[in-house]
DNA sequence: CTGAAAGCGCTAACAT
DNA sequence: ATGTTAGCGCTTTCAG
């Protein structure tokens, strides 16, 4: 019923084979017959296999993304600009979301990811544990992540310890001795590598200055908005006369967060508190947040290119780091006293 | 080199249909067999080829999902309930994004959407022309557009016009009579259905209660945080005696601009300007966002559900209208005078 | 430049 | 409960 290949070989009184080739474009095949057999492909309303083409070239034409959630905006747009690169190479993608509801990501795992439907994968900010690191070596797909650095995977990302190194050089270079940090785990506590990274790089950032890392100013934001307010308020309610000059937050999502907590608390940033994050965010760039800018977009580009590369058999040599770039706004500036 | 089935055949001196009776847990399998089987399968690190079983089966186990643009809220938490569902049910997602570079829409809806990779299609906001319907109509596959009512095709959503009405009752009732609205074109133009119907919506509401609907009140934000941002800084800047006293948005992400543009201008809310929005965004929630919300991933579930049932040959009945509850918070207050 | 034939790895009757 | 036999729709040597 579904009328494959075969059809327009019998109407154009070719064979099965000269039509496959033709379909393709292939330069062995006369320019009229390629014609031809398109017209009547498509007059036939012919519609090709891909499972069978997969079958037969052992190649799917389509790599799959692994999210550990969905909705957050360095996921959003990566995944567009693995999208817009894999489209061009006429690839499909395929969505793994391991955030679902129970979040069964071992199930996930096996049951899909390892059923040769894609010929590379992109992770998205996942750390592996061996098991899973065992299991997706078993489809011997080219595997790349994006985020987190994974032992033994290859990487995209920015160089987490750089970033917040600038930020703290921005913060400390206007003046700032006492800053609190606005981390904390994602709240499926998929993505250790990036937060732990953060938290170290500030710590490190501002005990190479002499100053001071205090526990009661580690705040936890969960990576969202509303934790961002929820810290911020918890921050701004204890005593004034000790409370911090600058907040650093490890994304800008908290750091508008943190924003909104402030002028609830009737404080003025940056006057009373300056306040700064750390991607992009296209909000923070109309509410004036000074941020370390990436580019998720183009990250995600690159590692697509990186599988396509890889899957065409190319070399798998190690990735430079991402750029990122201190963006200086209006929610920083010198501290008051 | 890849192994198959064939090798855990003969590995366990069983038959090949055995094993893939055994693999998939056939009932007229012996438990002992089955155990056997998976165990043998799993030491030889076997991995299925869906290619194989979709091109035997004519069923690939995926369904494709189509998006305008992939970094809008709406989308990507439909885009989560989608996904949820198809999870469950064992099957994968294939995300066939229009909005990428250069956006070459009629190209993605051939090149990769016909070619019988998917058994069938979750639409998102999509209006399609005569040709690409007939397209798309090739591949015989179940299909299903949320958002926008779709010409021939089912639809799930909320009925756009009751939300209006709802949204300016809940103004009306408050005592506005000035009321400016808020919508516009996504920038791509893509989905043109629902901001037609909500404005449609709007004026017949205002007109219903025998309300003015002014042109120069008619503004466009292009559904974006940004956009709404613009409008409403034009907005607060004209004549303050002829300012509208309540600002109707046609999407939650411009309602959050114009509340920005708003505190800008040095307008309280809903002192000076009463705000409202569509949706039910997140962030909505914590600035407290007066808006009729809905629930995208309850939809996006629904849709996968209405597929899969299709593609299972189930019947394609007409869907009920999603659900839509106007959640009052604190932008929106009777107006002072 | 085109054709014939042999699979790709799995599933599905139809036996047994 | 398990084995046999054909394919699914396309690609790909190998021959013309």
């Amino acid at each position: 019923m579904p009328m494959g290949i075969q059809e327009i070989a019998t109407v154009t009184g070719l064979s099965k084979s000269t039509v496959s080739r033709a379909l393709r474009g292939m330069p062995t095949v006369a320019d009229a017959t390629i014609d031809q057999v398109r017209r009547v492909a498509d007059e036939l309303g012919y519609v090709p296999s891909s499972a069978a083409a997969g079958l037969a070239t052992g190649r799917q034409r389509a790599v799959g993304v692994v999210v550990p959630v969905i909705d957050r905006w360095f996921y959003v747009r990566a995944l567009g600009g693995i999208d817009a690169e894999l489209r061009r190479a006429g690839y499909d993608l395929v969505l793994y979301n391991l955030g679902g509801p129970g979040g069964d990501r071992g199930r996930a795992f096996r049951r899909s990811m390892l059923r040769h439907r894609v010929d590379g994968l992109v992770l998205l900010s996942l750390v592996l544990d061996e098991t899973e690191r065992a299991e997706l070596e078993l489809t011997r797909h080219p595997m790349i992540v994006i985020g987190g650095p994974a032992p033994g995977l290859r990487n995209v990302g920015v160089d987490d310890l750089a970033v917040t190194e600038t930020a703290i050089g921005h913060l400390a270079g206007l003046g700032h001795r006492e800053v609190a940090y606005l981390g904390g785990q994602d709240e499926d506590g998929m993505n250790v590598a990036v937060p732990y990274l953060r938290r170290d790089g500030f710590a490190d950032a501002m005990r190479v200055r002499g100053l001071d890392v205090r526990e009661d100013r580690l705040l936890d934001g969960r990576f969202s908005f509303a934790g961002g307010v929820a810290a911020g308020a918890d921050l701004f309610a204890r005593d004034p006369t000790d409370r911090p000059t600058a907040v650093f937050c490890a994304s800008d999502e908290m750091a508008l967060g943190v924003l909104l907590a402030a002028s609830r608390a009737g404080l003025s940033v940056p006057g009373d508190v300056s306040v700064m994050g750390i991607d992009g965010h296209e909000y923070g760039a109309v509410v004036g947040l000074t941020t370390v800018a990436q580019d998720p977009e183009a990250q995600g580009r690159a590692a697509a290119r990186a599988v396509l590369a890889e899957v065409d058999g190319g070399s798998a040599g190690p990735l430079p780091a991402a750029p990122a770039e201190l963006v200086v706004r209006t929610s920083t500036a010198a501290p008051r006293r």
